[in-house]
DNA sequence: GCCGATTTGTCCGTATGTATC
DNA sequence: CGATACATACGGACAAATCGG
């Protein structure tokens, strides 16, 4: 991302976070924005549009723009915006280990296209996985991939990132992803596979993500023991 | 709303929902859109961002904008944007009834402070409501409201809607609302107020919500049964 | 492989409206 | 009422990616 209004964006964040501009305050007014970084109008109202969607900001007509971002106290295992387990695991400052349990080519059957919304008939990469850390196994991961997205990925590499595979080798770049959060009780299979305690229900994220080209290249559900899930994002009117 | 971009949002998101524009085609390049609808490319631009946000299209550099929406199957009781709890109980078909089981005001304290993100000492409203649809208890909401707020708020119009109520006689807009989703273990209090059959865990959705002055009014727990609860966000990667 | 047409992405500069103080 | 500050819209320019000849 090398959009100026990106690289602005960054910065306000990064001094909301840091307690430059606290809790309540209002950050300077667009005017005084314009000569600290040197551009328009419209390219600050970009960066303050991108911040207030994350929810760092809220604008407030004829007065300025107020930082509604607290510092969080988050808990065990947090997802949000678009990022890679591995991303997500350091983060939360957590070492993850990640086990490939099924790697197989298949055909989406009528079956497999109305769970994935994968057309009848497409090529599909099977892969299911169990991601490992705090000494647990915690969340099981079955995901479909389009074969023609993820050419030249093999098990070493699902066991690794598969999305720093796609992104840095293929060159794809993963830009939106429809959730669906659920609850389910957990399977034989999940029982299985993870150490679930006395949990008997996950909670399932179901990911459809598409490419830049607005190609739908997988689904995903992510199966989590609950004590470790926690899903955070914000809603804004109008935007 | 009656901003030009908004209508042309609206338009669009009606066109892709009633299949005019159909899952993975293109829709028409910004120069034919601007004829149709008389304004500037940057006006039509504002109104496709707003789409892109919401998961309805992508755009392709060089090539189009791609619808990625498709027609979803959704399930008994779903969330996503603001939204009343009567709008989104109407947007699934289903009749609700509300119980007031709490309605006092208090003082926040250290505990309910770092529970809320409100300050020690604010004044605020302390209400608990049961949410009944489909015959049954389905849903508990503990919520904290500042008390300056939400002025002339009675247990009746709390068991109408008290969105409603600020919205159209306090005149206050919503703007931004923090959302938080975890699961957590069934409470004795749960037991007693909801009909949770054999769950033990329920859905909970902290939500944290800011007026259009950036203040901080609200503060609610909704406790979902797991049967009934789904989720809806979209993640758009940079947005 | 190159060039030009098409289409989206970013940015500039300006003007006007609306809300606050 | 005037100054300040955000909201919307216009019109123009150039960059970047795609596609067809």
């Amino acid at each position: 991302m090398k959009a100026i209004y990106y690289d602005i964006y960054k910065d306000l964040r990064e001094k909301i976070m840091a307690g430059v501009y606290p809790y309540q305050t209002y950050i300077p007014p667009e005017l005084k924005l314009l000569e600290e970084y040197e551009c328009t109008h419209n390219t600050i109202r970009k960066a303050l549009q991108v911040l207030t969607m994350h929810g760092f900001v809220q604008p407030v007509r004829g007065k300025g723009v107020k930082v509604i971002w607290q510092a969080g106290r988050r808990t065990r295992f947090v997802l949000g915006d678009i990022e890679t387990f591995r991303e997500a695991a350091a983060k939360n400052g957590l070492e993850a280990k990640t086990q490939v349990k099924t790697f197989e080519h298949v055909v989406a059957d009528r079956r497999i296209s109305e769970a994935t919304g994968f057309a009848v008939g497409d090529e599909l990469l099977h892969i299911e996985r169990v991601r490992h850390f705090d000494d647990a196994n915690l969340i099981f991961d079955k995901s479909y991939f389009r074969a023609s997205c993820v050419e030249g990925l093999t098990p070493e590499i699902a066991a690794d990132s598969i999305f720093t595979y796609l992104e840095d080798e293929l060159g794809m770049q993963v830009t939106t992803s429809n959730r669906t959060i659920t609850m389910e009780y957990a399977t034989a299979e999940d029982r299985a596979l993870l150490d679930l305690l006395d949990f008997d229900m996950l909670a399932v994220v179901e990911n459809r993500t598409f490419n830049s080209e607005g190609v739908h290249f997988e689904t995903t559900w992510s199966r989590h023991r609950p004590d470790y899930f926690t899903f955070m994002t914000t809603a804004v009117r109008g935007c």
